[in-house]
DNA sequence: TTGCTACTTGGCAATTTAGCCAAGTAGTGA
DNA sequence: TCACTACTTGGCTAAATTGCCAAGTAGCAA
């Protein structure tokens, strides 16, 4: 693998690595609905603030959401949404996976 | 965020993490042309056989890739290949964070 | 100015991940 | 049987990630 490449695929990891965490998955998933506040959110996962805003300033990092600061409240929302078609997928995957767990419990 | 989703979410992140590594990213573009052995992988990657066995092992756990024992050689191939999908739009984030930085650097 | 609210950042310990080497397993062929 | 090849697993250290608390910043309002 040459050092393009690995440059390439360096930065494309980043990406999913911003979004595999369940609070972060949590986070795009209300922002597909509706923009929120760092209040909103912290209250629905139900973590300290200060750890909701890192997992938002690495989802802005990786270029998925924007952040827009109004008054004492910072909104953010979704700036690339093609990413929800990451979801499909990824259900697809965690459907399949479960139900041959279930398949290889009930072996006749 | 109650249990049901915190659960759900954690699996999907999985799925996330599985893929946020530059060399299992080569390795599942590599898988989308042509199911590979691992000696052929550790060549093209050029790392030690036993990491690309382990990168191998967390792309089957996350049920991305298949494998089949043929003889001395064990062969790889894309389970599911809807993950394929997720490269368009990851490369236009990844474009469109370039094209910002860009941008930031000639400003007038 | 002071004080309050909304948020971010620094620092820290605990957990997880990465990659190498060495050892173990399994299929092949003599 | 023995030796060889292809691969996996265990063990280890180094590096990255997580989440809490505490401290800092910025806007608003009196």
């Amino acid at each position: 693998m040459d050092g393009k490449t690995q440059a390439r695929l360096t930065i494309r990891a980043n990406v999913f690595k911003a979004l595999a965490h369940p609070s972060r998955l949590f986070i795009v998933e209300q922002l597909a609905q509706n923009e929120r506040c760092v209040c909103e959110l912290t209250e629905m996962i139900g973590a300290d603030m200060s750890t909701i805003s890192k997992h938002l300033s690495v989802l802005k990092a990786a270029g998925i959401i924007l952040d827009e600061k109004r008054g004492l409240q910072v909104y953010y929302r979704l700036k690339m949404p093609c990413v929800l078609r990451f979801f499909d997928c990824v259900g697809e995957v965690t459907e399949t996976n479960a139900k041959e767990q279930w398949e290889l419990v009930n072996l006749r």
